[in-house]
RNA sequence: CGCGGGGUGGAGCAGCUGGUAGCUCGUCGGGCUCAUAACCCGAAGGUCAUAGGUUCAAAUCCUAUCCCCGCAA
């Protein structure tokens, strides 16, 4: 069976690593276009990209895939039987879909219905979720709306968005494997999504992640770990943009002005919130490297009573 | 050649209008103490990222290179 391969950041990575190694025969692996980007502009390949040249997988980067008529007639040369997705970053059009024999199934990081979308994984740990999973589906025209075929589920607790991130694609691509062979014969099952339950999880930006000391303590953590290790945490001290990478919320008095640093040692640095406290274990000033606050204040200072995230 | 910050004893920093390297923590030894992550005394530990250059003399000025980080994408 001929399979093509579409997918762009390192979520992807795992499943075509395990199809690759499988001996299933990759055709083609599809990804977003380089970009010049980070430091330096300089272009880089996407992560899957990287991964399928080790493989030796001919790699193909449409501008677009719409209407692309180039696109198209490359696909259908190397005669698909199936497509497989995860994370590609674009709506596949009907001309794509309809192409491969077996169709095109995707991976998605979320317990659909809920979390269509593009952050998934973010939003379930900014939200608050118990747990949260990936889904294998069929693909239709709509973001993420396709039938499912399976789902698998595992606990938050107080994993970090990186942490959560390379479990759930290691899942997805055991998933993948797991159900591949009722995909390629046809007997795989398909259960409509419940349009009832849908949910969405829209991109996070570093925006997204400054700091509101008037919502409680717990809320803030969250967001912190939903924030690690991409775009991370931020609040603004003496003019700086200080990133946060740790904190734990803790029990408190609520008499202090939500921002107000109450204390600074090597446990942390302990701010006031709307609700409780949250204790602060690990930052990063600009120019420097993420470090505990136990390390920072070494050389550092930071004072008491400043508020933090004012403007 | 997108903009900017930085590379100094194990860690975090100061010194950078040039003249034999300093602070906090840690480490080691000793003391005090019922005891201690507390306190007191003492010690070890640095080719100041690398390679050149200027100078009587450079961590400090100039040039090139490597590495780390933030912004913007």
């Amino acid at each position: 069976m001929r399979i093509v391969y579409m997918g762009t950041p390192d979520f992807a990575v795992p499943a075509l690593k395990a199809l690759a190694e499988s001996g299933h025969q990759v055709v083609a692996a599809v990804t977003q276009p380089d970009k010049a980007r980070d430091r330096g502009k300089k272009v880089q390949f996407t992560p899957v990209k990287a991964k399928a040249l080790e493989y030796g997988i001919p790699v193909l980067q449409p501008e677009t895939v719409k209407n692309n008529k180039e696109f198209y007639s490359q696909l259908a040369e190397l005669k698909p039987d199936l497509m497989v997705v995860a994370a590609y970053g674009r709506i596949l059009p009907r001309a794509v879909l309809q192409l491969p024999p077996r169709g095109c199934v995707n991976i998605h990081a979320s317990l659909l219905p809920k979390y269509r979308g593009a952050a998934p994984i973010h939003r379930a740990i900014i939200n608050g979720d118990k747990t949260t999973g990936v889904t294998l589906m069929y693909m239709a025209e709509g973001m993420d709306t396709g039938d499912m075929i399976a789902r698998a589920e595992t606990e938050i607790g107080w994993k970090t968005v990186e942490q959560m991130h390379e479990e759930l694609a290691q899942m997805g691509a055991e998933l993948l494997m797991d159900f591949l062979p009722q995909i390629l014969d046809g007997t795989a099952k398909r259960e409509p999504q419940d349009e009832a339950q849908v949910t969405y999880a829209p991109m996070v930006f570093k925006k997204d992640g400054v700091l509101d000391y008037e919502k409680s303590a717990e809320e803030l953590c969250r967001l912190i770990r939903g924030m690690n290790s991409w775009p991370v945490a931020s609040t603004v001290y003496e003019g700086n943009t200080v990133k946060i990478w740790e904190a734990q919320a803790l029990k408190g008095n609520g008499s202090a002005k939500p921002g107000a640093i109450l204390s600074v040692d090597e446990a942390g640095v302990q701010v006031a919130c709307g609700e409780g406290i949250i204790n602060i274990t690990k930052l990063q000033f600009p120019g420097k490297k993420a470090m505990a606050v136990s390390e920072y204040i070494k050389g550092n200072t930071i004072k008491t009573g400043e508020i933090l995230g004012g403007k």
